[in-house]
RNA sequence: GCGGUCGUGGCGAAGUGGUUAACGCAUCGGAUUGUGGCUCCGACACUCGUGGGUUCGAUUCCCAUCGAUCGCCCCA
């Protein structure tokens, strides 16, 4: 019996993997413009980074991770995000003493979540995430989301939305939390039982509830943001006014309360119109106390993450083609052994000269070679038969016009590279 | 963790309790001894997801399982 890919796994073909190296390209490059560096950290780390950074009542630390114990004893988790490798490194590597400060990083890599797989949804999974850490100033909040923004632009997504919102600090949140446990305690009955634990436990998320009947219970129950703090409050509206200031339209969602526990101040939300059920294709915010949370000082950061999955499923749902072209430059068709032995050493000087180029190694006739050469799409073919062979001359033949001349083996190369 | 739909060649897709399981695309060959994209002809290939049950007989019916897919929850 074959192997299969395990659940929730996905094989990237070629085809496909030129629309990944695309994006991914996209995403160094805007970085580079918005002088982000990129890091690489390990795929697995102890699984006590994940409790402490992310958060013990949080779902993926409750019942989605990757969780192993190594041959030495260790407990070692498989990274379900990036935020918490790349504070850890911060930390451990001592960033905070750079001069150059904030410190910003964006890195590309593996996530892995147990979870039950849909569309937009698998348990490895590609993030593109940035961060910056060590800044407070609310022009950083902005630049992050404009960063994330510009890049979906860039990419041609149509049908952008931004959802924003400040789910406050450990000065105010305690504050309102108490204002909304007190709301929701006289109707507890009646909540969902998800949330009737979440009462307890996270009841910030009860307003996130997408069951009706909790809807109706929090429609009227104070938001975060009505009791934002001295320091809270001014800085949401800094950051909306820089938004304004880059002309990058949002609304501001008091209910959206995102699922890691690190998150403080500016949280932020990406959707696009799309595939399935799934919107969301960009989620972050800052997190003031992460730094100190994984062993570190007192600095502040802010940062997102984005699925490359979901932009692809995104900007197929959208019928963008993107600019990736696979094309052959040249393709070798040789008759006879005397000419299939000079061939090889033509396609390797081909190649030495920078040319992508290709021949056939199953005994095809030649007029499956040119057939083969068209599934290649290759701009010219190039014959070698006894005849040329014997002339020391090789037929180059352009594919689009259909023209061909006898060209000398010597100026074979300057002959291409002149077209 | 819960629910819906679905598993037949490389891909797409019919179909039936009973000898050789349609067809389309693709591939290879020929028409056209060394010239592609069109046309015609021919050829090739399948453990009918896996395991078990019912039956004289199962790809078909039943059960289980695995997987795919979509949704819930949650998230990117």
């Amino acid at each position: 019996m074959a192997i299969h890919i395990p659940r929730g796994t996905a094989d990237v073909l070629p085809g496909e993997v030129e629309l990944w190296q695309y994006i991914e390209q996209k995403a160094r490059e805007i970085c580079k413009r918005y002088n982000y560096r990129e890091i690489r950290t390990p795929i697995f780390e102890h699984t006590e980074l994940f409790h402490r950074g992310v958060g013990e009542t949080t779902d993926i630390v409750e019942k989605e991770m990757y969780t192993f114990t190594d041959k030495g004893d260790r407990s070692i988790t498989l990274r379900p995000e990036g935020t918490a490798a790349v504070v850890r490194s911060y930390v451990e590597n001592k960033m905070y003493g750079d001069p150059n400060q904030p410190t910003k990083l964006y890195y590309i890599g593996q996530m892995f979540r147990y979870e039950r797989p849909q569309a937009g949804r698998m348990r490895q999974f590609t993030q593109f995430g940035v961060e910056a850490i060590g800044a407070h100033h609310p022009s950083i909040d902005a630049e992050t989301i404009a960063l994330a923004m510009r890049l979906y632009e860039e990419l041609g997504i149509k049908g952008l939305s931004l959802e924003i919102n400040s789910v406050g600090c450990s000065t105010c949140r305690p504050i309102h939390r108490e204002h909304l446990v007190a709301h929701l305690e006289e109707r507890k009955e009646e909540l969902c039982g998800d949330c009737q634990s979440r009462l307890e436990r996270n009841p910030l998320r009860i307003l996130d509830c997408k069951n009706p009947t909790c809807k109706e219970i929090t429609k009227d129950a104070p938001n975060i943001t009505e009791h934002l703090c001295e320091d809270c409050s001014p800085h949401f509206e800094a950051v909306k006014k820089h938004l304004d200031q880059l002309g990058i339209a949002y609304t501001v969602n008091p209910r959206m309360v995102r699922g890691l526990d690190y998150y403080t101040q500016t949280a932020f939300e990406i959707m696009a119109e799309g595939f399935g059920a799934i919107t969301t294709i960009c989620g972050g915010g800052r997190y003031n106390g992460l730094v100190e949370q994984i062993g570190g000082n007192d600095m502040p950061g802010i940062g997102f993450a984005m699925s490359i999955e979901r932009v692809l499923l995104t900007l197929k749902a959208q019928n963008i083609e993107l600019p990736v072209h696979t094309h052959l430059d040249c393709f070798l068709i040789a008759m006879g052994e005397a000419a299939e032995m000079k061939s090889v050493e033509l396609l390797d000087q081909l190649r030495q000269h920078g040319f992508a180029a290709d021949k056939d190694y199953v005994g095809r006739k030649m007029k499956a070679q040119l057939k083969a050469a068209d599934r290649y799409a290759a701009r010219y073919v190039l014959i070698l038969g006894e005849d040329e062979l014997n002339k020391q001359v090789i037929v180059i033949k352009n594919m689009q016009t259909g023209d061909q001349q006898e060209v000398p083996f010597a100026e074979m190369v300057s002959f291409l590279s002149a077209h």
